[in-house]
RNA sequence: GGUCCUGUAGCUCAGUAGGAUAGAGCACUAGAUUCCUAAUCUAGGUGUCGCGCGUUCGAAUCGCGCCAGGAUCACCA
């Protein structure tokens, strides 16, 4: 906000500049204004000079020079400026517009830190999509949190977000499911079994098959399909992820099941469309999509010689459904290895005619785990992997919900479990929930003393002029900024680091200087820190509930 | 071989539309607590930003070419 207003003053100062016969108009959007690295070199900077100066064929400094005489009329907000380095011009601010912050801050309250720039634009954001074969691993972990804290900041920025689950629980997988639960339940009744060559050998399918017994006793030992196998086991495993999933805080508004596609023809309408277009064609038994057409390297399949259509076919169905669901945007949340369908789900709904642009795909590197700095192996096959729910029980919902977000998507994740559990020092979870307890026990404090908060509009917010508030009045100032520049770029990581920089700035403070100490801190002085501290609860919540992570009050 | 991702301090990683002397945490060392929670703070130092060339006032960031690691290239999902 308080960016906004500069950029509006130095905008204008630019466009006086141009009617002023001081410069052309060919920088205009060009130059930017930033937050320099270093202190010293003002609260912001623009470059507006050194841009201009190739274009113009003029001296920077001069520039430099003309743009701060301009900049020098304005009285609401500037407080100095300087030319520095190679032609930067550095502005102050007055300490005012920082201390004015608080306003703001309890004004938005609960909402400081939102905004409306997603204008109620309805987007879906899928993820997880885990077939029902198993629990979900720290894969899928990822993927969950991932997907989430996106949708949490689209919506904190005014989107109208729809979480969408889709799954599959049909063909071979699950009849290997199938298989493999009724070998365990025979296996428990001590008859003779065969286990499936690939089948799933997780623990969690004897559990399974112990369920089954319980409530079919040895009725089905002379059952001839895997039918009831497939379905006990669906079932159980499908509850067994929801559970999780609630576990994590995540809660879909749809599981959307694979089979609607077939069962409301839409996988034939996508072949009779594409076939109308001239895109497909028969070759050796089986149904060829044209990808070629859309500068792929090869024609796909996406009807087998056994009539069964691949995963291609109905993953086109389904994306054509949301955009006939009417909506905006539609985010996919990937693992990497997805990354060869993306090409051709895309093409597909360029040749059925979609803006495939409204479409993002979110792929996510893989998750490792470390445990006494040795890479934990994980394979699902040998069922050695690790589950959420594991972890979960291990860690807890929040540090495990921190941890799958503090990288970016496109790095590879090292989940350290060591420094995961551990309860001390190291762990910037409890870091930065740590900071919000304080300050929750420095209000606590005052309500004690009778110190009662002080009314903001009574409170003299002068008197915050130390340079460690003032460089909490900042952060705090860029909590929207950086809220929604994560949302705009889907990168979560970027609002946890903040969190962990205003925890620093904050701890820092609190070591520094006191806040209610009536014997070396005047009362006027405490009833401002108050309501900084107030204010800087309210960030740290606000921050903390957009991330989908607690603010415990004491630790 | 094609496509995508990654390569920044001993380790794990930030670095938003190219900006000034490249940052944080961990680890290591030494200190800070009569009083708002020491799950905290303060002070110590490290870098050919994988390599090379180019674009320009200016490159970790953009382009091209290499090198290394990961993912993926089914009539599996």
């Amino acid at each position: 906000m308080i960016l906004e207003q500069l950029k509006k003053i130095v905008d204008s100062c630019f466009k006086q500049g141009v009617s002023e016969g001081k410069w052309s108009n060919k920088a205009a959007g060009k130059y930017s204004i930033e937050v320099p690295k270093r202190d010293g070199q003002g609260d912001y900077s623009t470059n507006m000079a050194m841009v201009m100066a190739g274009m113009e064929k003029k001296n920077p400094r001069e520039i430099a020079t003309a743009l701060v005489e301009l900049l020098r009329a304005d009285n609401t907000m500037i407080e100095k400026l300087e030319i520095a380095g190679p032609g930067f011009v550095n502005i102050f601010l007055k300490k005012k517009v920082w201390q004015d912050v608080l306003q703001q801050v309890f004004i938005a309250g609960n909402d400081f830190g939102k905004s409306t720039v997603g204008n109620g634009k309805r987007v879906m954001v899928e993820f997880v999509s885990a077939n029902p074969t198993g629990p979900l691993s720290i894969g899928h972990g990822r993927q969950a949190i991932l997907g989430d804290a996106i949708a949490r900041l689209l919506e904190a920025t005014g989107y109208s977000v729809y979480r969408e689950y889709y799954f599959n629980d049909a063909g071979r997988q699950m009849r290997v499911l199938g298989q493999s639960t009724r070998a365990r339940y025979l296996e428990l009744l001590g008859k003779d079994f065969e286990f499936p060559e690939d089948g799933y050998q997780g623990e969690y399918i004897v559990d399974i098959a112990k369920a089954l017994q319980k409530e079919q006793g040895d009725s089905l030992v002379e059952e001839e399909t895997v039918v009831p196998f497939t379905e006990k086991a669906v079932e159980l495993i499908f509850a067994d992820i929801s559970s999780t999933l609630k576990r994590m805080g995540i809660i879909f508004d749809n599981y959307f099941n694979e089979h609607t596609l077939y069962d409301e023809g839409h996988i034939d309408s996508v072949v009779q469309e594409l076939r109308d277009k001239g895109l497909v064609y028969q070759k050796n038994g089986a149904v060829w999509f044209k990808t070629t057409e859309f500068g792929h390297e090869q024609d796909r399949v996406i009807i087998k010689k056994t009539g069964e259509p691949t995963y291609r076919l109905p993953d086109i169905a389904y994306h054509r459904e949301k955009f006939k669901r009417g909506f905006d945007w539609m985010i996919d949340i990937f693992g990497s290895d997805h990354i060869a369908t993306v090409p051709d789900v895309m093409a597909g709904l360029k040749a059925l005619g979609y803006d495939h642009e409204k479409v993002t795909v979110v792929l996510h590197q893989f998750v490792t785990l470390t445990r006494n700095g040795k890479q934990v192996k994980m394979s699902t096959r040998k069922a050695t992997f690790v589950t959420v729910d594991e972890l979960l029980d291990i860690v807890g919902p929040d540090v495990a919900r921190f941890y799958f977000m503090m990288r970016k998507a496109d790095s590879q994740l090292e989940f350290d479990l060591d420094l995961a559990m551990s309860e001390e020092k190291e762990n910037p979870v409890f870091y930065v929930q740590y900071g919000h307890a304080r300050l929750c026990s420095i209000l606590r404090k005052a309500e004690e003393l009778e110190n009662m908060i002080p009314d903001l509009q009574k409170v003299n917010l002068a008197l915050l002029t130390e340079p460690e508030e003032i460089q909490l009045l900042k952060r705090m100032a860029s909590f929207p900024e950086v809220i929604e520049s994560a949302a705009h770029d889907l990168a979560p990581h970027r609002a946890l680091f903040f969190l962990m920089e205003l925890a620093g700035d904050w701890h820092s403070y609190y070591n520094k200087h006191k806040v209610i100490d009536p014997e070396h801190v005047e009362q006027v002085v405490t009833d401002a820190r108050l309501c900084l501290v107030k204010a800087l609860r309210q960030v740290f919540k606000n921050g903390l509930e957009i991330l989908g992570l607690t603010a415990p009050d004491r630790m």
